[in-house]
DNA sequence: CAGAGCACCTGTGGGC
DNA sequence: TGCCCACAGGTGCTCT
C-alpha cells in the first residue's frame, strides 16, 4: 500500500498523538509481526519506554524511544490507528497492539500480514540498507545523475530499489517516469544529464504534491480513522490503462517490468 | 551485477 | 450464481 507520501501522511497524523506517551504493554495477535524477533523479546525492549520522536525514513516509520527505536513497515496493506480507551473500532486483521499511557492503544491492522515492526538499539543497520531521501536537500540533480552512472539496470527496478533511493514504490515510479518522458525499461546509465534532471525534478515534485494531498488512495490506504488520500486525482498513468494520455491522447498501456504492473504512454515514453 | 521466479498473505474483480 | 485465476501502494531470498 504505502509509499513515501502515504507513510509521511501517517507519521504526521500520529506524531502529535504519540509524542510523550509511554509504552505500557505489547501484544501480537499475529506473532510473526515482530519477525525475526519473538514478540516477547520485542516487548521486553520497549515496554516502559517513552516515545520522544516520530519520523519517517524511506517507507519506515520510526518511533524514537528514550533508549533505542521502534521501526515499523506497513508493506502492502498495513494501517496504524490510535484508539482511545473504550474505542473498539474495526477488529479485523489486527496483528499488533501497543498499549500506551492513558490506556490509548496503537493498533496495527494488516490484511495481508506482510507488515513488520521491530526494535533497534542503533539505527545504523537500517541506514546501511537505505539510499538517500528524495526530498532531502542533499538529494540534488547532480547527485542523482552521478548515482545513475555505471548502473546498467533498467531504470524502473533501480528506482524501486530502496538501497538506491528510499521511499519510491510502484505508483510514484510510474508517475515520475511518465513526467520525465522515460521508458521504464530504459537503461539507467544511458540517461542524459537533462533526462536525469527531469526525472529528479519529477520525483521531488510528485512526492511533494502527493504529501500535500495526504497520499494516494487506490484500494485501501487510510490514515487516522478512515481518511483517504487525494493524490489519486492527480495520477496521469497509474491505473489508467486504455485511457488517453493527457499529453498526446495515445492510449496508456500496461506492461510488466520487473514483475510489477507498469503503466506508460508509448508515445511520450518511447524506449 | 542484473533479472527471473517464487515466497510471504488475504481479498477482490473479471472471465467463463 | 459460483468457481478459478490473476492481480494488488512491498520486500527478500535463491538461482541462472
Amino acid at each position: 500500500m504505502p509509499e513515501l507520501p502515504e507513510v509521511e501522511t501517517v507519521v504526521r497524523h500520529l506524531r502529535p498523538q504519540l509524542l510523550g506517551r509511554t509504552i505500557t504493554g505489547f501484544t501480537a495477535p499475529w506473532p510473526k509481526v515482530t519477525a525475526p524477533a519473538h514478540p516477547d523479546a520485542f516487548a521486553r525492549e520497549v515496554v516502559g519506554r517513552t516515545i520522544g520522536g516520530v519520523r519517517r525514513r524511506g517507507k519506515f516509520i520510526l518511533l524514537q524511544l528514550d533508549r533505542g527505536h521502534i521501526h515499523l513497515h506497513l508493506r502492502m496493506t498495513g494501517r496504524l490507528v490510535l484508539a482511545s480507551p473504550g474505542d473498539e473500532g474495526d477488529q479485523r486483521h489486527v496483528t499488533a497492539v501497543v498499549t500506551l499511557s492513558d490506556s490509548h492503544r496503537l493498533i496495527f491492522r494488516d490484511m495481508r500480514k506482510f507488515g513488520r515492526l521491530g526494535y533497534l538499539a542503533d539505527l545504523a543497520p537500517l541506514e546501511a540498507k537505505l539510499g538517500p531521501e528524495p526530498l532531502s536537500p542533499e538529494f540534488t540533480a547532480e547527485r542523482f545523475y552521478q548515482l545513475l552512472q555505471g548502473r546498467r539496470r533498467q531504470i524502473k527496478p533501480l528506482l524501486l530499489d530502496q538501497g538506491f533511493i528510499a521511499g519510491l514504490g510502484n505508483i510514484y515510479v510510474d508517475e515520475a517516469l511518465f513526467a520525465a518522458g522515460i521508458h521504464p525499461r530504459a537503461e539507467a546509465a544511458s540517461q542524459s544529464a537533462a533526462k536525469a534532471e527531469a526525472l529528479h525534478r519529477a520525483i521531488r515534485h510528485i512526492l511533494q504534491r502527493s504529501i500535500e494531498k495526504n497520499g494516494t488512495t487506490i484500494i485501501n490506504f487510510q490514515y487516522g480513522t478512515g481518511s483517504t488520500g487525494r493524490f489519486r486525482e492527480d495520477l496521469r498513468v497509474f491505473r489508467r490503462e486504455g485511457e488517453p494520455c493527457l499529453v498526446c491522447s495515445t492510449p496508456v498501456v500496461k506492461i510488466r517490468v520487473a514483475q510489477r504492473g507498469t503503466h506508460l504512454c508509448p508515445t511520450c515514453q518511447a524506449i
